[in-house]
DNA sequence: CAATATCGGACTATTTTAGTCCAATATGTT
DNA sequence: AACATATTGGACTAAAATAGTCCGATATTG
C-alpha cells in the first residue's frame, strides 16, 4: 500500500530525537527508552544511519551517537535513502531493470516522472521541519492548517 | 524501497492496453498474450480491477474486459488505492492507525503532509498520460508540465 | 584493568506479496 | 437444448521481503 518500512519510520523517529538534543551524545539505550522503540531496534537502526553518514558515533563508555550535520541539511530523502535504499517506485526505475516486460512496456516512462515526483517531495522536507508535532490527538486545528489527510475511498 | 507492488504495476501496464483497445472486449487470455503477463496474474489483476469498477466485464463465450471510463478520467492514484489500497506511507496515515508510539511521536504530521503531496503526485497523471513508454519513442511536445510535487506550502 | 557502549554480522521469526488452482456461473453458438 | 467459451469468487501454496534478536569483537573512559 505505498508505505516506507516501518524501519525507516522509527528511524525519523529517532533523528527528530537526536536533532531535539543537539550536539549532546545520546547511547542507544537512551534514544530507545526516549522514543520508545524497541533497544534491539534501536541498535540496529544506529548502525545503518551511522554507516550511511547520518550520525556520528563515538565509542566506549560515555559514548553514544548524534547528527553528523546540522538537522536543517538534512532531508526525508536522504533518510529513506540511507535506510530502505534509493527511491524506486517501479522496477525499471533502478539502474539495473530486470523487468521482463521492459522492451514491450508502455509505462515505464510516465512511472518515472512519478518517481521524480516523489523523490521531490521527499527532498523538500529537512529534519527540522520533520518534527512536526502530533498526528494523533485529534485536537482541533492547530496551527497545523493544511495537514488532513482523507484516506477513504 | 518505496515502491508498488509488482501486481499494481503489471495492472496499469494492463490498463493502458485496454485503453489502447477503446471499446473493444478483450478476453484475460488476449490481454496476458499482448502484454506479456502472466496469465493467471492478468486474470487475478482482472478481476480486481473489475471489482473496484475501473474495468468492466462481460461473461460467456466473446465476453472480455474494456474499461469502465474514459482513459481520461481515471488516474494513477485510482489504479494504486484498487490494486494495493490508499497510499499511507506511514501507518498512522491510516483512519486505524494502530501505532504504538503515537502518543509520544514527533514525526507524524509531517509524513502525512508528504503523504498528501505523494498522493497528489499520482493522482495528477491519468491514464492517458500513462502511456509513456521508458526508454526511447518520445512523441513530441509532451503536455506532461504537470506533474510537479510541490503541492505542499 | 575493568566497566561501558559501539560495531559488525549472522540468525530466526513474522508478515506481506506473488502466483496457482478449481468449482460455479453466465453468455453466445450450434 | 446442449455445448463451448470466458468471467467470477474464493481458497490455497510458495516465495520473498521485513522485523526483530543475539553474540562476540573492539574502542574509550577512568
Ligand atoms: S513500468 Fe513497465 S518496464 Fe517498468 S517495471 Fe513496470 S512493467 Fe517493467
Ligand atoms: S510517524 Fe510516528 S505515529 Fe506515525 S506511524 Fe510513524 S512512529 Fe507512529
Amino acid at each position: 500500500m505505498l508505505r516506507i518500512s516501518r524501519l525507516t519510520d522509527y528511524g525519523t523517529v529517532i533523528l527528530v530525537y537526536l536533532a531535539q538534543r543537539g550536539d549532546r551524545l545520546c547511547s542507544a539505550s537512551d534514544v530507545a527508552a526516549e522514543t520508545h522503540v524497541a533497544l534491539p531496534t534501536a541498535q540496529k537502526l544506529l548502525k545503518v544511519l551511522a554507516k550511511a553518514g547520518l550520525v556520528e558515533s563515538t565509542r566506549g563508555s560515555e559514548g553514544g551517537y548524534c547528527l553528523a550535520r546540522p538537522p536543517s541539511s538534512i532531508t526525508a530523502a536522504e533518510i529513506v535513502d540511507a535506510l530502505e535504499g534509493p527511491v524506486a517506485i517501479t522496477e525499471c526505475s533502478t539502474e539495473a531493470s530486470q523487468c521482463e516486460l521492459e522492451s514491450m512496456c508502455h509505462t515505464g516512462g510516465a512511472w518515472q516522472r512519478i518517481n521524480q515526483a516523489i523523490r521531490d517531495a521527499l527532498a523538500d522536507v529537512t529534519l527540522d521541519e520533520l518534527d512536526c508535532p502530533p498526528p494523533a490527538a485529534r485536537t482541533p486545528a492547530h496551527k497545523t492548517a493544511g495537514v488532513t489527510a482523507r484516506q477513504q475511498r
